[in-house]
RNA sequence: GCCGCAUUCGUCUAGUGGUCCAGGACAACUGCCUCUCACGCAGUAGAUCGCCGGUUCGACUCCGGCAUGCGGUACCA
């Protein structure tokens, strides 16, 4: 391929000004090539990427878009690659790129080729692609389908001023081009003065007039747009960097990717890219687009963002972030006690069904039963209580000791010294009613410390006159009976409770107050194995030296 | 404004012309379990399939219009 050096352009003037479209005739019927980029059907390497911008914290809708790339990779038998698309330098913000790939990585979202890891498709990330860029931009201009222009920002400001004091739109395009500076309206000469002086220039697509552009999508058919809606949009920029429209062309196509799934929000510029594909000739090996609804914030039906994660209580993030520069923190859902099979799940079924009833999915079971044709045309709005309910699902899946893991730093963090084998005990014991690791404390503080305070509520109900004679009676069955749940059981609930027809709920709960504080709990008498005979004993009695007997 | 996409219980969704007086899940409610709170289990309620026309013997499913929502309309991705 031709590659001249920066600065050797010549301004070819191939076919004569035929190109410069006059503005559509209303008169004319509007007689329209129709381009239709039909795909070949022959066999071809699964290859989809993940394109994310490393402008922040992944947002959890690129995430899905991520995850559903991947299960589409992996049920093909396909490549994933990861490539960072950092055209605009003035957006980067450091530590971006590292918190999309750990994140990813937290998730269990592998890739097999990317800028973490490289491959045979690389540089992986455009800001390294520069250099080549600029090749497929003169290839464009040498072939009629794009120009330079002149115009600066301040230029076009001007003219959209303009437009508006007339109430109308400006538009960079096919009706107005020729009234701006560039190679279509200038002189030749004029334009190798400016090249040669060093002007500053952009590169824009020349879209050709009066063409429908059909995009088949996988997702919603075929959606057709014309032409002369569609602005000239800019290719490449004045300080030597491609937008991502050229260079998502030119990479997905030297990378050879064969389907680009993403969010809808470039279903309004999928024309411009194949009709790139077409300028290019590479029609053959274009990819199949589908794009992806977006999720949806819960209250509104807005676009779910930044600020609705803390503002609703739950993450809009997969891990915590901290903006770099103003310090401000978003939480994450690795550190809300979210488990990475939970959220994949959730965000899973966001937009997609297995076409049955299952809900429950692990990534190999999801790896193999997703499909493009299953995937929801619209936006899904997210539900906090479904994905605490996948959450407690997925908890009652891990170990009582993976769960002890997790609580001894908090234990330690409060200054209470407990052996793991007793926490493993207390967390099987208290698993199946946890959504997260998080909720473990206010769950179960009573089998490591004694209640210092009495619900009030549950004192007033439950701690009846009388009651101080019960307690006492229960410290001297502690006292006498073997410490033993069969023995105890029988102690206390037959032999004292039921054969002296006494009333078991406010016996049974005086004492779950006297040793928790408060009625909840398991089953009293496990607590009370649980934490021992001398500490039952010392609970009951400083209730007993607390409470006092009730004045009816 | 213009262009595009979308529209089934509160939410996620099933549904590809008759099998749908619309099925499942989460949430809600009721009951069971039980010494309490949870968990679990069982059940109840909840959708005139956005609206109006059309095609058809028959439409949630096809077509048109309208409404609403969202997206795009940058030398941002």
């Amino acid at each position: 391929m031709a590659t001249p050096a920066a600065g050797q352009l010549h301004v070819q003037r191939t076919a004569p000004d035929t190109l410069l479209p006059a503005a559509p005739d209303p008169f004319q019927p509007n007689i329209q090539t129709s381009i239709t980029i039909s795909h070949h059907t022959h066999m071809r390497r699964i290859r989809v990427r993940f394109a994310p911008s490393p402008t922040g914290p992944l947002h959890i809708g690129g995430v899905r878009t991520a995850l559903y790339n991947y299960l589409f990779a992996r049920q093909q038998g396909g490549d994933m690659i990861l490539r960072i698309e950092d055209t605009d330098q003035t957006r980067f913000v450091p530590g971006a790129e590292a918190y999309i790939i750990e994140a990813l990585d937290w998730l269990g979202i592998k890739f097999d080729e990317g800028v973490h890891i490289g491959g045979k498709y690389g540089p992986y990330r455009q800001s390294d692609r520069k250099p080549m860029y600029r090749q497929y931009a003169e290839q464009l201009l040498r072939d009629g389908w794009a120009y330079y222009a002149f115009d600066r920002p301040e230029a076009l400001e001007a003219k959209r001023k303009e437009f508006e004091a007339q109430k109308k739109t400006f538009q960079y395009d096919c009706t107005t081009r020729g009234m701006m500076e560039n190679s279509l309206s200038l002189p030749a000469d004029e334009v190798q003065r400016r090249l040669d002086n060093g002007d500053p220039y952009v590169v824009r697509f020349k879209f050709p007039a009066d063409t429908n552009i059909t995009v088949h999508d996988l997702i919603r058919g075929d959606v057709t747009m014309n032409s002369n809606l569609l602005d000239d949009k800019v290719l490449f920029k004045s300080d030597g960097m491609p937008t991502y429209h050229l260079a998502n062309i030119v990479d997905d196509h030297t990378m050879e990717i064969s389907h680009v799934i993403r969010g809808e929000e470039w279903l309004p510029s999928a024309p411009l890219h194949v009709m790139l594909y077409r300028a290019f000739g590479w029609e053959d090996t274009m990819p199949q687009f589908a794009h992806l609804p977006l999720l949806l914030k819960p209250d509104g039906n807005g676009k779910l963002s930044k600020r609705d994660g803390d503002r609703l209580g739950f993450p809009v993030f997969p891990l915590d972030w901290v903006n770099p520069e103003t310090g401000e923190k978003s939480s994450g859902y690795r550190e809300q006690g979210y488990l990475p099979e939970a959220v994949v799940n959730m965000l899973a079924l966001l937009g997609w069904n297995p076409g049955n009833d299952q809900e429950l999915l692990g990534m190999d079971e999801l790896i193999k039963l997703f499909s493009i044709e299953h995937i929801s045309k619209s936006g899904a709005k997210f539900n906090v209580e479904k994905a605490k309910w996948f959450n407690h699902e997925y908890l009652q899946k891990r170990s009582d000791e993976w769960l002890a893991d997790q609580f001894l730093p908090q234990l330690k963090e409060r200054g209470i010294e407990a052996s793991r084998e007793y926490v493993v005990k207390v967390c099987g014991m208290m698993k199946e009613r946890l959504n997260f690791p998080q909720e473990l404390w206010d769950q179960t503080h009573y089998f490591f410390v004694a209640p210092t305070e009495y619900d009030p509520k549950a004192v007033a109900k439950r701690w009846k006159p009388g009651m101080t004679v019960h307690m006492a009676k229960v410290i001297e069955i502690l006292n006498t009976v073997p410490f033993e749940y069969d023995a105890l059981h029988k102690a206390l609930l037959e032999d004292y409770i039921v054969a002296n027809g006494y009333n078991m709920g406010q016996i049974m709960n005086s004492l779950r107050l006297a040793v928790v504080g408060t009625t909840v709990g398991p089953d009293m008498l496990t607590l009370v194995m649980t934490i021992g005979k001398e500490e039952t004993i010392a609970r009951v009695q400083r209730a007993i030296d607390t409470l006092k007997e009730p004045i009816e």
